[in-house]
DNA sequence: CTGAAAGCGCTAACAA
DNA sequence: TTGTTAGCGCTTTCAG
């Protein structure tokens, strides 16, 4: 045993069976046309053959060929990226689709596009890379659909967030309930050039130009929570008047919550805490997190919408808005 | 535009460039054995004619063939897993490999098995079904690793966890420390009959009589806070003395906390606790959770080099067994 | 019900 | 530096 034996194919089964290649593939692939006692026979014989169909080769020859799409992340550890990719990979096996999910390490974004373009048949993910013509060259004509930003390049699709109206409504209800004095845990991507986040932005729209002051920008590492915890202290010492904070992510919702404890602040009771994302990590924390929610709205699905567009080679590139909904739980 | 145009491949870029189809190639892949001038001029029209390698095409023609692993969990929910899929993910890039990440829905185990079987090259995961030969005619042939369990039958290979061991080690630790009663929060898949898990063996051999009886069942939803949560109340209730609790995994300790928070219960002032499975999650809970370390030990490293080998199609099924190191955080 | 022929799109080996 | 010739392993016509 051992050694490098020369792969099976059918051809081998066809000759051991003593009919046509054409038959075993009808037999492999449970095609009509084809007897039950040879069909019984071929299986027998490629079992016993040790048979394994080359997927390469199959698909070649075939005229409906299995799409495969990557999902490009920053770090798979992240629970907000693992969730959306739970949902994004039941869309893709609704639509028959493979889905390979990419973190993307220390590898140069564009480089790391290309070696893909491939690879699958789309690429979908969050890209930071600025410049979208250096994108849709990395792409080589590949399908690309852009997370969290709205593409302006001809033949780029993207799926975006609607924060203002989300930041309004949701301010507007966090009113309703006693709320008066705002403040935002924001996050700035470590050792980047601060720019400030569409949900700054959202946020200090919505809100009265006093609590619009009060966002505390925080480094935030792999791991934001570190960076929610401290942002939480810096925020209440520098405006003790706040009794609602809204943060940029439940990941630093979770870290506020954690500095609340610690200070022995009472969660909502003396301060409201909302994140955003909706992950249901959130729901077991104590208390739960109430969050400006992203998973679990259907957003996957928009998504595959989209992605199939592209792969149908629809000329106009899609491009989405999402709406996010106030999960209501115990922090706020 | 649009309509169903025919695809662009080498063959169209060659006469376009009055070359073979083999210069093209030499062009599109870096090759060496061909000019500046003629690459550039090659490169330019496939641009302009929107060429698209085919993967299948290539990885046909090609003596090494791109190798595409999947990885099968439950649920990607669960931060186990994906935490897992993270580290198997590297490993997986490292060597080259795709990798696709299947969670079973409600598709029976063996079906999926066999669909698996027929587009990767290995299988790698958590299955539940115990019939190993049924497992082994599924794959068909392909590599399959399981994990979790050790395989006996002959073909199969497998990475399981040397619970006794680490069991052992971290009662004694714990006692070290002070702990005197112990008590274990169990869990049963929901709706399965009750077997006792390798775990529960190991924790009722490493104590003393009396807390090898303190064991609390949990029937586990695929959220297993809840659960713990539940677990912990009955555990304390029923025996009142355990001064430290070990949960079957780190999620039913984060429960496990919430209750020992509601019931105003320190940690690990009055009770210690522990879990298992080294979630980096752990890390943000108030306090900390202490665990018995699966990830970032290495795991996902000895699950590849199994994967290698089995791909290497060597003969002997490989067979691990993983140690588990005590996470030392604050909840004990 | 079965078979023969003609590819799918690309790359390996060899010649030129 | 470039081209020619054979495939890779399978499926799709279209005839039998």
């Amino acid at each position: 045993m051992g050694g490098m034996q020369r792969r099976v194919t059918i051809k081998d089964i066809a000759r051991e069976a003593g009919v046509s290649r054409q038959t075993v593939t009808r037999a492999m692939n449970g095609m009509p046309r084809i007897s039950e006692a040879t069909r019984d026979r071929i299986l027998e014989i490629s079992e016993r053959l040790g048979y394994r169909p080359s997927r390469f080769a199959s698909n070649l020859a075939r005229t409906s060929k299995t799409k495969t799409i990557a999902f490009v992340v920053d770090s798979f550890r992240n629970p907000y990226y693992s969730e959306l990719a739970a949902d994004l990979l039941d869309a893709a096996s609704a639509r028959g689709w493979q889905m390979t999910i990419v973190s993307r390490e220390d590898e140069p974004e564009l480089q790391l596009l290309s070696r893909l373009a491939n690879q699958v048949d789309a690429v979908v993910g969050y890209l930071g890379e600025t410049d979208e013509k250096a994108l849709a060259t990395a792409a080589r004509g590949a399908p690309l659909v852009l997370l969290g930003r709205t593409a302006t390049t001809d033949g780029l699709h993207s799926v975006d967030f609607d924060f203002g109206p989300a930041f309004a409504n949701l301010i507007d209800e966090l009113r309703k309930r006693g709320s008066k004095r705002f403040g935002m845990l924001e996050s700035q991507p470590l050792g980047a050039v601060y720019e400030p986040s569409t949900r700054r932005i959202a946020y200090e729209a919505a809100v009265d130009p006093v609590s619009a002051a009060a966002v505390v920008v925080c480094e935030a590492p792999p791991q934001s929570v570190d960076a929610g915890e401290l942002g939480f202290d810096e925020l209440i010492d520098r405006f003790p008047e706040t009794d609602t904070v809204i943060a940029f992510s439940d990941l630093m919702a979770m870290g506020a919550l954690r500095a609340a404890h610690r200070r022995g602040v009472d969660v909502p009771g003396q301060v409201r805490l909302v994140g955003v994302d909706g992950l249901s990590l959130g729901a077991v924390t104590s208390p739960a997190l109430t969050s400006l929610a992203i998973l679990g709205t259907g957003f996957a699905e928009q998504i595959a919408d989209v992605i199939e567009q592209a792969l149908d080679g629809g000329d106009g590139a899609e491009r989405r808005r999402a709406s996010l909904p106030i999960l209501w739980r115990e922090s706020a």
